[in-house]
DNA sequence: TTGAGAAAAACTCAACTTGAGAATAACGGG
DNA sequence: CCCGTTATTCTCAAGTTGAGTTTTTCTCAA
């Protein structure tokens, strides 16, 4: 998918090379800030953590940080974006081993921070059951935040006010969340490897905040070509109440769903 | 939509900020590259320029630019970056009055330009019937090139081969515009504000690269609430061969259409 | 051992949507 | 006025969906 790197420069292109220099050119930061949502006891989260340094002490934030742009006393260069939101989200919580992480948006408005000029490029991670969270540098408290307590995309008005345009990517995140789930195979990347039915049909049910017809969520699943592959083995019951066993399922090869999985119906 | 600005700052915010250097920090430069997308006579085009400067002069590439952080010698600073984005364009081609302009992507590898690091924010605009572009500084040359001649985002390995990483931009571009085109109702932005249903379709089938059933598609568009409003009148039809005179409609409130119009359908 | 309750999975059927093609309507030009 | 052409409407079989019911397979407690 690469373009081939970059083409073979004559001496032109060297000359004026060697003679660039990057500090002549206007101050602008580059930050990621990626948007973790997780699904904790059937409730939709987003890490958030409260900032201990200025500017904005005190405020509740997403993860993020400068993009490193070469090799310097911090530690190596960002080799690309995804990953520096991978460091700066390391420095918060365990990362699993499957997740699913991508671009969001980027967000460059001239006031959007205090002390520069900072273009921030907006990431959203999926990840099943992540754990507590830890406390990074530059933080006093790391939290996973249910998506309720942060309004719905319409400003700072109700919850937690975020600090920075902060509130607008989560917002972002969750809508693209929300519509992927409608046509990507994206909902298992909220599931562990092996997974029911009913605990995908509670991951759309979370994600989207409604209820699903169960027997025609079924239905909908296994006649997708591609979404889920049976594993052939039936999930052991451990807890109470009766009910039969169900099957456990994992992801299929399918990225894309034909046809898709539409919100406005049930 | 907006976040309401930032919150206000305590004394020690403000000493934080006196004492603060943006020139303490790593250059990266951030600039914008714009994807302008319309059809020409039936044909989808991507507006490209050549570069008369180096770095890889003598290659075509997007048009785009340094976003003014601050405002200088150059100009003003750009507010955001769509203005930035705007700008850029307006200095290679008249722009219409009614665009519809969106972010892509942002691109930051460590690699992708040899002057320094450089995050470029992809934008993706598209506009009906741009008149030929003219030649700004920077470039000797600016044209309408139909997709098909970029490859079908599979490297440089086809056609006129792109600076940077800009044929990966012109896939995303693409790509995004045909996914697009199913959901929403923004094939109308390839159209002049009265258009026929043929006209409209004829959209589809450029985008998409397909034929579609007449009489099908009609119907469908028809059904979907708010992607088109008839005007009352019937175009004036001067050209050659006979038939009726189609009745023009314009674009209708609706943004997302419900149920989507799939590609892999006819 | 058995029956009640529970959850999963399969089934039923009417209403709706889609794909394919045919029919009808409205035009320009000989 | 007849013909080719384009737009628009109609028809119908096949497929999909929404809503509810039935069957299967569990756990638990009597």
């Amino acid at each position: 998918m690469e373009t081939g790197g970059t083409p073979p420069h004559d001496d032109g292109e060297r000359r004026f090379l060697d003679g660039y220099d990057p500090r002549a050119f206007a101050p602008t930061a580059v930050t990621v800030d990626v948007a973790a949502l997780t699904i904790r006891a059937g409730t939709p989260c987003v890490l958030l953590t409260r900032r201990s340094a200025p500017p904005q002490r005190g405020w509740w934030a997403l993860p993020g940080g400068f993009v490193r742009a070469v090799d310097g006393p911090e530690g190596p260069a960002d080799p690309d974006l995804p990953d520096a939101a991978l460091r700066v989200l390391s420095e918060k919580t365990a990362l699993p081993s499957e997740l699913h992480l991508e671009q969001l948006r980027t967000y460059g408005a001239r006031d959007r921070d205090p002390r520069m000029r900072i273009v921030s490029v907006g990431y959203l991670l999926l990840a099943p059951g992540l754990p507590e969270p830890h406390v990074g540098r530059g933080t006093d408290a790391a939290e996973w935040v249910p998506w309720s307590e942060l309004g719905h995309g319409d400003g700072a008005r109700s919850g937690r006010p975020l600090a920075f345009d902060h509130a607008r990517i989560v917002a972002d995140a969750v809508e693209r969340a929300r519509s992927k789930l409608e046509y990507t195979a994206l909902a298992t990347a909220f599931l562990p490897p092996a997974f029911t039915i009913t605990a995908l049909r509670e991951v759309y049910e979370a994600v989207w905040g409604t209820r699903l017809h169960n027997a025609n969520f079924h239905r909908k699943i296994l006649a997708t070509p591609g979404f889920v592959e049976d594993t052939g083995e039936l999930a052991d019951r451990g807890g109470s109440g009766g009910g039969r066993r169900p099957r456990l399922y994992r992801a299929g090869g399918a990225a894309v769903l034909h046809p898709p999985l539409l919100r406005g119906a049930q």
